[in-house]
DNA sequence: GAGAGGTTGTTATGGCCGTAACAATATTCA
DNA sequence: TGAATATTGTTACGGCCATAACAACCTCTC
């Protein structure tokens, strides 16, 4: 509380005090030596805490109110689009561990939104598929969630968007090799 | 499996199995009527898989190996920064509930990382300190993350980096008012 | 065929996070 | 001053996620 960024002249009112913090923490960084990397710091910090808040905000103002949760939600919408689909390959294209799968699976088939069924040519193996009732509920949270998605980033053109975009991808498309 | 876009002509080797999904729903989703939206989907789901593959990665690589985790690092840093600071102010500067402050400080101490002391103006209060050993730590770790943030960004050239951080911090600062 | 080795799904354990409820303390205001 | 209200930190509970270990099953190779 000491060394509160306060004492500087007001950017501005209302600036939320996650990025007063990154603000105040990026000069502090670019004020020390390598390998301290204030441009670095920015870039990773504004990632994060812009997808934890897409993430809270979409979790507690779409998601849980109808039920359900943002992994959940994700869960299903991939089995909406790929129809049956077996946890390990959920957890392939999620690059999620199986047992992450496992998790969500249960809570969603407590729910009744989803179902386990064996699969005949492999006994170890298991599909699982979108209920009437997972159907339904994964079109519904579907359509809020994109209209809310539309409304994060309306501050950005469409050129702007699309930019953001193809700088995401190429990232993740160059991802370091070794992943751990 | 059955709906699996492998039929469809390579678009070259090593696709991860995430990206090669997201390009698939991106097909399907142009495809539908509104209120369907391809380039929301595409622009959070990007931004939600690369800020869950960067996490995972900082956390496996450079600090579970060293007995922390990457929130404990988050807060730690801001301690460094900051020095001894409340609680509630820790919940406020990362946009987290206070029990998950509770929670991440615990963890921290009992691994000998920081200390709560009491404030004796007020006495509600604790202020939450780095010990000379969360001190090292954090420094240490700091300049790991920092390397491998770089590396994460490598692809991008430095103008490519700075706009991303700047339309970020746009989304960030026009943050829809009711975030909850 | 039979056994070695890999794959699949699950469980156990532990950390993270949110909401809700609570006790202790401060603050406000009639 | 004294009661109503607000704030601070914690706990309880449940969901998410990872790693590690495991049983069941498949596949490959000899």
């Amino acid at each position: 509380m000491n060394s509160e960024p306060d004492t500087r002249p007001d950017l501005g009112v209302d600036v939320p005090p996650d990025l007063r913090y990154a603000a105040y923490a990026r000069e502090r960084l670019a004020a020390m030596p390598p390998p301290a990397d204030a441009e670095a710091f920015a870039l990773a910090y504004h990632l994060l805490q812009l997808a934890y808040l897409l993430v809270t905000d979409l979790e507690t103002r779409i998601h849980r109110p109808r039920g359900l949760t943002l992994p959940g939600f994700r869960l299903m919408f991939k089995l909406w689009l790929l129809g049956p689909t077996q946890p390990v390959r959920l957890a392939e294209i999620s690059a999620m561990s199986r047992s992450a799968v496992t998790n969500a699976v249960n809570t969603l088939e407590r729910g009744g939104l989803v179902e386990r069924r064996p699969v005949p040519e492999d006994g170890r193996a298991v599909v699982v598929t979108l209920t009437a009732a997972g159907e339904a509920a994964v079109r519904e949270a579907f359509s809020e969630q994109t209209r809310r998605e539309r409304e994060w980033f309306a501050c950005l053109g469409p050129a702007e968007r699309e930019q953001m975009t193809a700088l995401l991808a190429r990232i993740l498309h160059s991802r370091p090799a070794d992943l751990s």
